[in-house]
DNA sequence: TGTTAGTTCTG
DNA sequence: AGAACTAAC
């Protein structure tokens, strides 16, 4: 008997594990319930929850494969090895298969679980599955990994001319067997079950992933450039939540987009060759997570920036958590959050540049935060995004490119729709004084709504002067 | 995937 | 005055 362990791969399609098991014998799926661990992990109400619901869907496309989805609980993953151990005793399961997860905390785990089962002479068979490239296999000339984005993506250009990952077809059902599936919980204690509304955004299972893929690639990718930093638009994919839980895979999404650009992935149709673009920084943020551990575990990529002398400022930082800091661009964008789960890509520059340039709050606050609210919050891409804001990172913003909330206002929203979309104090304002309510004086002042909490000018000085006392602090040349 | 301040050009 | 350009952060 083979044992399919399911962690961040709820799907059937695709799925390099479900594979392995099942064209190897027949087939049990486990998951494993561990509501400590994910609070340590900061893993946001909203998205256990739509794990919860990815899970039920997931239960029922098993269903139609006559596999079984066990659900059992290991609190914190130290007890993987021996809830693991005891049930494939009792199911006399020969190897247990997964897709392998990057993390460190992750990896621990699973080596824990190797260990104990090999004890019991039962395999564990892992799966490249989550991206498209085994960590350790893109690397530069000298052998280390890639600290710069357009050099590893070279390489990855090179390894899909080469070798295109290719989709893995669904299994056959196989022979029913005397197993029952355990009911899916509704609700782990911890993480409340988010609003309606919220849920209602992001509607599980695979089917809704592919039609939300199959709808983009057909409508949307063709506009994906010019569209895709404009939040008022519907111009991204809204996938990230799917792919976090991996209920879509990112092959799937690669031979989507190349179908859409007579299979080119680097030439072409431009909206195509940036969405795949973007689907490469997810890879390249996961290598990193690999190859420089220590960005994971609470440390900067650049260890110079540990002696940045970050604010201690919670009343601002509260301000900022909760969207109401008097800057419209910064309030509406974390009140989305909030509201959504999920917020667009360039509001998340704009909002993590605010934070640790203006307020000079430590990134890892932002990080943190962020994690504790996102439905697609992800390790690698989030610690990638909040370093990569902060100047802390790999092949990150210059300390001196500072955004100006207004400016990225005014040029990214500039008919203020989606100001008024989660402002509602601010809906009767035209689109000029929208972005800006301060500047109308205080006779004009908006009931309800704050006065900015810092002003631009003086925090953007005092932010480049914190870089520039850095000791040892090699300040990049402006590009 | 930038902003600012200063200078020069243009009407 | 305001656009266009540039250097520096």
């Amino acid at each position: 008997m083979q044992l399919m362990w399911f962690r961040t791969d709820l799907r059937v399609q695709d799925n390099s594990a479900l594979a392995a098991a099942m064209s190897s014998g027949p087939t049990v799926a486990l998951y494993l319930i561990s509501p400590a661990q994910w609070l340590a992990h900061d893993d946001a109400p909203s998205k256990v929850d739509f794990w919860l619901r990815n899970l039920k869907s997931l239960a029922g496309e098993l269903g139609k494969l006559n596999v079984p989805l066990l659900v059992r609980e290991a609190d914190d993953w130290s007890a993987a090895p021996q809830v693991i151990g005891e049930l494939c005793q009792q199911l006399q399961i020969s190897t247990v298969h997964v897709n392998e997860e990057y993390g460190v905390h992750e990896s621990r785990r699973d080596q824990g679980v190797a260990d104990a089962l090999d004890t019991l002479g039962i395999h564990f068979n892992s799966q490249l599955d989550q991206i498209f490239f085994k960590p350790g296999s893109v690397l530069t000339k000298s052998g280390t990994y890639f600290q710069v984005y357009s050099q590893f993506r070279k390489v990855c250009y090179q390894r899909l001319h080469s070798a295109l990952p290719s989709v893995i077809a669904t299994p056959k059902a196989q022979d029913p067997l005397a197993i029952n599936s355990d009911a899916v919980p509704e609700q782990v204690p911890g993480f409340a079950t988010p609003s309606d509304t919220l849920r209602q955004l992001w509607p599980a299972g695979e089917a809704e992933a592919r039609r939300r893929m199959d709808d983009f690639a057909a409508e949307q990718i063709d506009f994906y450039q010019s569209a895709r930093d404009f939040p008022a638009k519907p111009g991204t994919s809204q996938l990230s939540a799917y792919l976090a839980a991996g209920v879509i895979s990112p092959r799937q999404c690669l031979h989507a987009a190349l179908a859409a650009n007579q299979g080119e992935f680097d030439s072409g149709n431009i909206g195509v060759v940036t969405w795949i673009n973007e689907l490469l920084w997810r890879e390249f943020y996961k290598h990193i997570l690999v190859g420089y551990p220590r960005v994971s575990m609470h440390r900067a990529f650049r260890p110079e920036t540990e002696a940045l002398a970050w604010r201690d400022a919670p009343q601002e930082l509260k301000a900022w958590q909760e969207g109401r800091t008097g800057l419209p661009i910064i309030d509406a964008a974390m009140r989305q959050l909030l509201a959504t789960g999920w917020m667009h890509n360039r509001l998340r520059m704009i909002v993590a540049m605010f934070l640790t340039k203006n307020l000079l709050i430590d990134w890892r606050e932002g990080e943190r935060f962020f994690m504790r609210h996102l439905i697609d919050g992800d390790l690698a891409a989030n610690n990638g995004g909040w370093q990569w804001s902060s100047s802390t990172g790999t092949d990150s913003a210059p300390y001196f490119r500072i955004f100006n909330p207004l400016s990225q206002s005014q040029k990214f929203d500039p008919d203020g729709r989606f100001l008024r979309q989660w402002l509602p104090e601010l809906v009767g304002l035209n689109k000029t004084n929208i972005h800006n309510p301060a500047a109308m004086g205080g006779l004009f002042g908006i009931a309800d709504y704050p006065a900015p909490i810092v002003d631009l000018s003086k925090s953007r000085a005092r932010a480049l002067a914190a870089f520039k006392s850095l000791p040892h602090f090699a300040g990049e040349e402006a590009s």
